[in-house]
RNA sequence: GCGAGCGUAGUGUAGUGGUUAUCACCGGGCGUUGCCAACGCCUGAACCCGGGUUCGAGUCCCGGCGCUCGCACCA
């Protein structure tokens, strides 16, 4: 309860001080669409700045930007188009909607493969119950698909296509350009920062739920025959939560989950350090954060494994980035859907030489006898032992049986020597929902205090992601005060990378209190001393403590 | 999508059919003070949108949009 009372009171001031505003308001409002405000703007770059260098570390990582109008085709390869559709019907009597998948379950193996017209008869013959009346009535089966749909270009020449829902797919639809950036040479990753698109139902829980919401995914690519031997040391001193597989959560450290075999790639675990990492150093709290591993059934059937990083706070715990080994999934659906290669060569460490000592045809004489059948012939002949004679009945995959002659074949002896493999990488993917991320780091950041008998609030934002760096006060704004504090304003302003605020009406104090609100963790106020003799003074946010020095050492 | 509740200045609110829509914080100006939401004076700003009932609607009715919660959906 007291918790809901804050979440109000946060709410309302995160609106007032220009963090988060619902969208298009004074048109009435969008639901599940948010403005990051005057103050949530800057702090949202700031956030994803810091995310891409935090990946930047990596060495082997680059960043991309890909558009958000995404070509049905590219979304149907990858399975959204199938995955991001559910078939609803409504209840004829209460007007309830229901998948009807979901309906259909225990009448079918798998109601989720059906398609749209084989539902809908299975639906009108079984006639299941109205979860909520009873009822066996049901309407015509429509599609929701949970992608914005659009169309690229005009006229009857447009081609159907989706806001993406995710930025992945433009990762792997790139995957030949990184292969031939980083020279043929696995691990490497692609990464960006970017909007995401969902149709939701119903938006949910403020920046929780969103139909258009910040996201940050690395796409990392992977030998799957390469040793697991990440480094993982640098975390020994940071035992983490752990919920693997529906089991009671554990604290323990990420060498010690993979010794276990908890954590089934070491790679999955070096990027839930390097999350933990980002985490916290943007201001989640450790205590409120912890990893908890899909079950087997949670899982896409494809992934190998996937960890949540969840963080609690007022929602409760919540889902904020994905850490997921998808196995060669993507990149191989790109290639059946397209016939591309998108393949990466392993040498062996010595060349494999593979001796053939058999029979194969004569294509002189084989073709013309076998015409069509010849390559089936051939292939068929060549599983064949080298101690085979002929004349030969040899019964053809195809059902059919040739008599084939000593003329046809000729013996195949050969040595193959292959230097190494063509493969399809495997794929780790850390996938941020930034606009959560925020939303916890606001949140943990929050703090209500008291000042003198009176409600004061505290943002103890972390100096990197803080809105704004620098508040600017002349003490009064007379006697050159105004003047001087403009100059300084200035001169922050004109930092590289430095974001200042001026603000010269009302008393100090207040002044103090609406820069804590928004976290401002350094006030520089000139004051009379400052106009003799160059110096101001710097207030600490968290402390409150001033210190004077010069102007000039300011930056 | 269904059900319930709600929608009044920047924010939080009062207002059960009848003057110029309440109060507080808030914002701005001037002055006093001169380092932590100070004081005085002045001042700014709202009934979500559309229709209906009525002599008269912020208030009652209908529809839309939005918000919150529950169910369902979703990661």
């Amino acid at each position: 309860m007291a918790e809901q009372e804050r979440l109000g009171r946060l709410s309302e001031m995160l609106k007032r001080r220009g963090f988060l505003l619902p969208a298009f308001e004074i048109h009435g409002g969008a639901k599940g669409l948010y403005d990051f405000g005057p103050v949530g703007g800057r702090m949202r770059s700031r956030i994803n700045q810091r995310w891409l260098d935090h990946w930047l570390r990596l060495g082997n990582v680059v960043e991309l930007s890909c558009p958000t109008v995404t070509p049905y085709a590219v979304l149907e390869a990858s399975g959204h188009v199938g995955e991001f559709s559910d078939f609803m019907t409504q209840c004829l009597k209460c007007e309830e909607a229901s998948r009807a998948d979901t309906l259909l379950e225990g009448h079918h193996p798998n109601p989720d493969a059906l398609k749209k017209d084989e539902l809908q008869s299975l639906l009108f013959k079984i006639r299941p119950a109205c979860p909520a009346c009873g009822a066996q009535e049901w309407s015509d089966v429509t599609a929701q698909n949970l992608m914005f749909n659009t169309t690229i270009g005009a006229g009857p020449s447009g081609r159907q296509g989706f806001l993406r829902p995710e930025t992945a797919q433009g990762m792997f639809t790139s995957y030949g350009a990184l292969l031939r950036h980083f020279r043929d040479r696995l691990p490497f990753g692609a990464m960006q920062v970017g909007k995401g698109y969902r149709n939701e139902i119903a938006p949910r829980q403020g920046m929780i739920r969103l139909r258009e919401f910040n996201m940050a995914e690395l796409e990392y690519f992977i030998d799957p025959e390469a040793p697991l031997d990440d480094d993982l040391s640098s975390w020994d001193a940071h035992p983490m939560v752990l919920i693997a597989d529906g089991k009671e959560p554990t604290k323990m450290t990420l060498s010690d989950a993979c010794k276990q075999g908890l954590i089934r790639h070491t790679t999955v675990a070096k990027f839930m350090g390097i999350t933990w990492e980002f985490l916290t150093d943007v201001g989640i709290d450790p205590e409120r954060l912890r990893f908890r591993q899909h079950e087997q059934d949670e899982m896409a059937h494809y992934a190998m494994d996937c960890w949540d990083a969840e963080i609690e706070g007022s929602y409760g715990w919540i889902e904020c980035v994905g850490i997921a080994h998808r196995g060669c999934y993507d990149l191989e659906s790109h290639e059946k859907a397209t016939g591309r290669t998108l393949r990466a060569r392993r040498e062996f460490d010595e060349p494999r030489m593979t001796e053939i000592d058999g029979w194969t045809i004569d294509g002189a004489k084989a073709g013309p006898a076998f015409k069509a059948l010849a390559g089936m012939v051939k292939t068929a002949l060549e599983g064949l032992p080298k101690t085979t004679s002929f004349p030969l009945d040899l019964e053809l995959p195809n059902g059919e049986t040739v008599l084939v002659e000593e003329e046809h074949v000729k013996p195949n002896q050969k040595t193959i020597k292959e230097t190494g493999e063509w493969y399809i990488p495997h794929v780790i993917e850390p996938a941020f929902g930034i606009d959560r991320i925020i939303w916890h780091v606001i949140d943990h950041a929050y703090h209500e205090t008291e000042k003198k008998g009176e409600p004061y609030c505290l943002m103890k934002l972390q100096p990197s992601v803080a809105p704004v760096d620098y508040a600017v006060f002349p003490l009064f704004e007379k006697e050159g005060m105004d003047d001087l504090a403009w100059d300084v304003h200035q001169r922050l302003c004109r930092a590289p990378g430095v974001v200042s605020m001026y603000d010269g009406t009302g008393s100090i104090g207040r002044r103090y209190a609406r820069a804590d609100e928004i976290g401002v963790p350094s006030c520089i106020t000139v004051d009379h001393q400052s106009v003799k003799d160059g110096t101001v003074t710097v207030r600490d946010r968290d402390t409150g403590e001033q210190i004077r020095m010069a102007i000039s050492d300011l930056i």
